[in-house]
DNA sequence: GTTAGCATGTAAGGAGTTACATGATTTT
DNA sequence: AAAATCATGTAACTCCTTACATGCTAAC
């Protein structure tokens, strides 16, 4: 029964629901799945685990130990795995398909665990980002008509190239979409294996 | 004499240089030259104009009463403006071209200020951020190599669309990094009017 | 004369970083 | 046995946002 929620959260919960993993490797791999590879700081990283337990979502367990040889002072790995209710929450946090999942801070993770979200969701969010994009593609030209005269040639190319790279990102969503609605999300390769002629 | 500084105040002595201005006006103007749009709060700005003239390096000027008339008690614009300690602090600023000045948050604003920056530093900043990227690069392309055959489609497709942003990015620092070794900075337009056959 | 937008501010809090502090395990 | 790297954590601080609070000025 949380409150909180941030990429972050969602992020370790997603990870986790992978398999289970200690706070030091869950970090290398939260690098990749967390946008333009940032390296997030462990004193990020604790004090979320530390919430995320207290919220009953994940769970601190000691790593297997070989067998019998009770070492219970030492604790040098904390795995920590998802809950029942950790699994429900993550389920919830997939599904939603609103604002929050396509804001530039938490579209790449929510897209990151698009393999475990529903086909229309997916459809949903990548919408959504598109035309938040694409407001901010207006956003953009108005400001190179406003300033057109006024301004000097850097700060012109700024702009310049600030457009051309939204203008990008939406023809990429575009291409996504278009996949999306095809039903054929893994051009790419065939690894999805046995059941996939349609859902 | 400040400790102080970050993009924002950077970037408010900045506009300041060009021209006085209140606050309500400024806080339009920096959601141009911080990047991407985000609008910036009040919350921040205002603070940040009081550690400003703490500083020294602003003063507030009421704005041109319209003549003698006395309305001292009233206050509804405060229009702010450099003073000669400001100039020589952004100056620095303008000058630093270390890695500071080529990290995400901070390039953007050096960038939107090249015009007043000399060709050396200009250049010293495009080729830092140039290899910053080129490093981001390879870290994409281990990332890739590293997770291959691990990792579902959409992670994949993501880390691809990240890798081609970052090429994109350093092929257009390459076209500028060109221009200003050619000196010609303003291959768009012919705007700058009078002299600009050479400095 | 009232609404909309201009204009300035403060307090609380979120989300992260850096710097610090400690100890275990593996490699050389 | 020293050094590197794995592993966990805390405290202080930064930078920003949200929500609140106030008042002026132009337009309708």
């Amino acid at each position: 029964m949380g409150k909180r929620s941030s990429v972050l959260e969602f992020a370790v919960l997603g990870l986790l629901h992978e398999s289970p993993l200690h706070g030091y490797e869950l970090r290398k791999r939260l690098n990749s799945v967390l946008g333009s590879f940032r390296a997030l700081s462990y004193g990020s990283l604790y004090p979320c685990l530390k919430a995320l337990v207290r919220a009953g979502w994940i769970v601190e367990d000691e790593p297997t130990d070989p067998v019998g040889t009770a070492r219970s002072g030492k604790r040098s790995k904390i795995v920590y795995k998802l809950t029942a209710d950790g699994k429900e929450h993550f389920q919830t946090l997939l599904g939603d398909a609103g604002p929050a999942a396509w804001e530039d801070e938490n579209f790449g993770v929510h897209f990151a665990f698009f393999a475990r979200t529903d086909a229309t969701t997916r459809l949903r969010i990548l919408e959504g980002r598109r035309s938040r994009l694409e407001e901010r593609v207006e956003g953009f030209r108005a400001a190179l008509l406003r300033t057109r005269e006024r301004v000097d040639a850097y700060t012109l190319e700024l702009q310049r190239h600030g457009l051309d790279s939204v203008e990008r990102e939406v023809r990429w969503l575009n291409e996504l979409i278009d996949g999306e609605r095809r039903g054929q999300h893994d051009q790419h390769h065939e690894s999805t294996g046995t059941t996939d002629q349609s859902t």
